[in-house]
DNA sequence: ATAATATTTAGATATTTGTCTAAATACCTA
DNA sequence: TAGGTATTTAGACAAATATCTAAATATTAT
């Protein structure tokens, strides 16, 4: 089950972005919305689903949201792969 | 688009049963379906899928197509997760 | 040459997915 | 409390996907 949301959560180029964005610092989803020709509700959604999937944490924040990227679960991600390595 | 072609082949848990069996050993398109409860057209679906990708090759041997994992492949796909990672 | 086996291609269909707009909710400020 | 900003939820829709059956193609054996 952990695969399955990792690789579909990764499956996207959209969310890709999203996590490259997260590794340089935390945004909150105005930001990370104003960085793409997307709508946000569209952005909420693609945060939703990194979110399930362990890849992003979100913190309030007063009004705002903030997401924050979670390195530890790629480690979970890696170790599927190297599995197939050997 | 690598990294998209590669996301979207593993992004299904029957393709990654499929790469998983082929670590073990190379198989013929017929064995690989008799390990599951699917159609061999959509078997060789996701062969096809595989291949495109890069993750596995194949080779015609007589009547039998022959598949074998690529590994080398999976170094992108580390090396992408790796650069989340700092 | 015919029949049998292995695999892929074609076409159809139900489900999932990414996107949008409109509306709802939550929080802040005057 | 009223109005403004930030975000999510709801509902709709087009495109993509996984699956199937039937048919086509390729190879082997009789």
């Amino acid at each position: 089950m952990k695969m399955n949301s990792l690789f579909k959560a990764l499956n996207d180029e959209t969310r890709r972005q999203i996590v490259e964005l997260l590794k340089e610092r935390d945004m909150n989803a105005g930001e990370i919305a104003d960085q793409f020709n997307i709508s946000k509700p569209s952005i909420s959604h693609h945060l939703d689903i990194l979110k399930r999937a362990d890849l992003i944490t979100s913190e309030k924040k007063g009004q705002f949201v903030e997401y924050s990227l979670n390195t530890s679960i790629l480690e979970d991600l890696i170790n599927w792969i190297l599995t197939l390595k050997n």
